[in-house]
Parts: structure tokens; sequence; C-alpha cells
DNA sequence: ATAATATATAAGAAAATAGTTATATACTTG
DNA sequence: CAAGTATATAACTATTTTCTTATATATTAT
């Protein structure tokens, strides 16, 4: 689990209707064209969040004729979702990203230069 | 599941730092003037970090004395990735704030005036 | 080939976000 | 009570996001 990675799936799923396209995909694959109709919006403004739910692997696309069909890639997002979960779970040694921080934690514990932990909790 | 509560919650996880707070909170807690040392930034921006975290329900304080530790609430935010989960595979019509773009799909599959579908996929 | 349709991309504007510094509030200590 | 420390909030700025309209590209139909 890298941060980075995260940080775009979270992004991408922090709006609220590309969280609806989202849970409509969840059903059934569906058109720009079709989820323009759907959600009332102009055809860029769909195009523009498949763009981002695509760069962050949550979707995929399958192009016939001359639309684009795009389906929910289910599967990766609850893989993503489990392995978040277990990231928090593990030690902070097993988290790369936070490899500075953890020294400053380290620091912080040996010589405690603020007084909020007189001893330790 | 609600649109509006899956949007704070993942708004609140689609930010690096939010992230790396998360990662730290999920080992033990911290006070404010901790992190602040933790992560090098102000103290106002991890203060407000905290508030967007505890307005999605992600983390809790406890005042001792002039600090205020934060801890994660890692139950809650590990049922509400399950909750998410599942909201995805149930169908349209138990997807509450889908009731308009539910009629939408029905009223696009009894009158197709896109031309994308010319029989059931 | 031309016109029509579907999608993507570009450009621009309004709003939201994430940081800063300044200040207010609360608690602790002398 | 006064001074010092911790946190929250306010005000401001730079950046990012999210929409729009305009345009480019690709496919289909006449």
């Amino acid at each position: 689990m890298q941060i980075k990675e995260a940080e775009k799936v979270f992004k991408a799923l922090g709006q609220s209707l590309r969280l609806k396209i989202i849970a409509l995909l969840a059903e059934q694959e569906f058109c720009v064209c079709e989820l323009e109709e759907i959600f009332g919006v102009s055809q860029p403004a769909i195009s523009q969040h498949l763009r981002i739910l695509k760069e962050a692997d949550l979707v995929e696309e399958e192009k016939i004729g001359q639309w684009v069909f795009y389906s929910l890639k289910r599967e990766y997002l609850e893989e993503f979702l489990r392995d978040f979960s277990s990231y928090l779970i593990s030690p902070l040694e097993a988290k790369k990203d936070l490899e500075q921080e953890r020294a400053r934690v380290k620091q912080l514990e040996q010589n405690p230069k603020v007084t909020c932990r007189p001893l330790p909790r």
C-alpha cells in the first residue's frame, strides 16, 4: 500500500457525482452518452470524471463502434479497500512511506522536547 | 450507506498528509503538538486536518490537561469500508440516493433516444 | 465525400482546498 | 493574577477542483 496510490483512489471516490457513477457502474456498464442523460450534466463533465476514475484504476473502458462503455473494476476496488484496512493494522515499520515520520517519532520518544508525555502512555 | 457520508469520509481520506496522520494514529494516539513536530507543518495546519478527520468521524479526541490527544476510530473506518463494499453489491433499488438516476435509467431502457444499445447487453 | 454522432481534450471561470500568519481561548505554573 | 504553553479559529493566499463552452478526433450513415 502506497500513500500516493491510496490518495489517488480516495480522491477519486471523494466526490458525490463520481460516487454515483460508481454506484451505477456497479450494476451494469454504461456509455458516456447514457451517463450524460442519466445525470443531466455536460458530456465533457462525464468524460472528465471517468478519466479520473480510470486513472485511479477504478473503471475500465470498452470501445464498441463510436461508443465507449465503462464498467467498474469492482475486484480491484474491493481488494484496495481490504488492503487499506490491513495496511492500517500493520506496524509502523512496515509503512514504507512513513520512514521519515517514524524517525521523528523515535526522536520524540528519546528526547521529549514537548512535555505532553510525562510517562509512556 | 449515504452518498453524502461516503463523500465526506473519502474526501477526508483523499489527502496524503491526512492519510499519513491516520496511518500514525493507527499505531498510537498523538497530541497536536507531537504531530506538528513529526510532520514539520504549522500547528494550525494539523488542527485543520484533524477537524476534517473528526467531522468525518474518523478520529476522536481526548483532552488531557492542556493537550488534546487524537486517536483513530479504526472500528468505524473498517466498518465503513466494509459497508461501502456491500453497498456496491446491493441492487440499484436499494441505493436510496439514486432514485432519480434509477428513474432515468428505466426511461432510457423504455425509450432509447440514444442508439448505443440496439439490443439489451 | 459530407454530415451527423460520440467522445476526448483545451481553455477559462467559479468554487473549494490546503497551506500560511495572526489572534483568540483554555489550561498550567509561578 | 500574570506569563507561558497548547489548541482552535480567522483571515488571507496559492493551488486544485469542477464545471462550462469551444474544438479536435473518431466512427457511422447518407
